[in-house]
DNA sequence: AAATAAATTGTACGGTGTACAGAGATAGTG
DNA sequence: CACTATCTCTGTACACCGTACAATTTATTT
């Protein structure tokens, strides 16, 4: 019960400088590490556990940070329609975590509980709402819209890590990944003629694309 | 250029038999690791580079096999009218990747390039453009669908891993821990009032509601 | 000045992917 | 048959990871 507030000590780090480094190594292509975040600010791989009880905690952290404040941008105009505010939101979002490879695994990989996460789920949850959907629908809309702006960043911005100069590789494991690129390679005539759908990154149009239809089944 | 074709040697292993152990392992909430693969059928980790050049290589062909194949199921019945042949593809898939906790972060952790991912864009594509919608719109709905079924399947099953039985725990770091735990909390009216949203796991119907908005804004 | 609390380090353990060299088994060839 | 090429699998090793524990340093309150 700590019963007597007896206060501190020195505290030269902060929890920002931190997440700044896990930035850092996430855009040189790294991989925010706990070991690779304390050799960036120049401390012992330990230190971190002092503002960060366990690596989740940081990668939660990052994800609060690169979501951003909802209430900033396009969206936070409340003049426009609401339509209007969702693409200015989408693409927001979608600029943040573009611009950092290997946010999009982060995102998919823990739990989607933060407070920036339940501030933007609210504050769309009230956009909808206001613009006459029913709360129940309002709701699972909300949830259908997250799902696809996440969930297409995530998918486009997946394994973009650098693989670097391919350094010497042993003989015997070339040859094995030689065998094993040769997969069956069927063709696939509809796909050819279409043109690129599973495509590793799309672009801003078919993004707005697809988040038009959304809205347009949302409305319907 | 293997000259002459001299053949080889004895082959106890399969690459199927490393697969089983990896789902295996992720069914115990366990970590589909290399050397827990190995470990499981009773080899040394090194042996499993025999049949896959590294562990991307596992999670991909992990991946393919979780898709399952598309052509069965209802989706196969071509007798069926296109909406419900989609919806029952998105129900397997989902049956298929729920059933084992930790296969939703794997989906999201690399490309989307597999052959039957590729089989299933494909039909899918197929299926739409057969159903009226002109090539260009077909192949962005198949994306659209795409990302919708895999990301809210990711988005439910994330990070479901078992905690385990919580070990004593450093003094120190759990008061470290309840000091970061201790998170503003603001309230967020909307969201308690219209009921849980961003839950980790959303029931079917909630999953089939969003599903059928798509198709809504597709056919529209 | 003394006591206390927090930040930081040193060291260590168990886990991971995987490179490299060698051992053993299998097959086709002479 | 013996020979030899080819493949599977093991032993060992390295670098990296998260993180527990104890000891050390520093700042602040008493």
């Amino acid at each position: 019960m700590a019963t007597r507030g007896r206060p501190g000590p020195r505290r030269t780090l902060t929890e920002d400088e931190l997440l700044d480094a896990a930035l850092q190594l996430l855009d040189e292509g790294g991989q925010a590490s706990i070991r690779g975040i304390a050799a960036k600010v120049g401390v012992a791989p330990n230190a971190v556990y002092t503002y960060f009880p366990d690596k989740s905690a940081v990668i939660a952290a990052l994800i609060e940070r690169l979501l951003g404040d909802a209430d900033t941008g396009g969206f936070a105009d409340e003049s426009r329609p609401w339509r209007e505010r969702i693409e200015a939101l989408a693409l927001d979002l979608r600029a943040n975590l573009v611009a950092h490879p290997g946010a999009g695994a982060l995102l998919m990989s823990g739990p989607m509980d933060g407070p920036r996460t339940t501030a933007l789920n609210e504050r769309l949850l009230g956009l909808l709402i206001d613009a006459g959907l029913d709360p129940a629908d309002a709701a699972r809309s909300t949830y259908l819209l997250i799902v696809y702006v996440l969930g297409s960043i995530a998918l486009e911005v997946a394994d973009e890590t650098d693989p670097g100069p391919l350094p010497p590789e042993d003989a015997r494991v070339a040859r094995r990944r030689a065998t094993y690129d040769q997969i069956p390679a069927e063709v696939f005539p509809r796909s050819a003629a279409a043109g690129p759908t599973m495509a590793r990154f799309i672009t801003t149009e078919q993004y707005l694309w697809g988040l038009r239809r959304i809205l347009d089944g949302i409305k319907g």
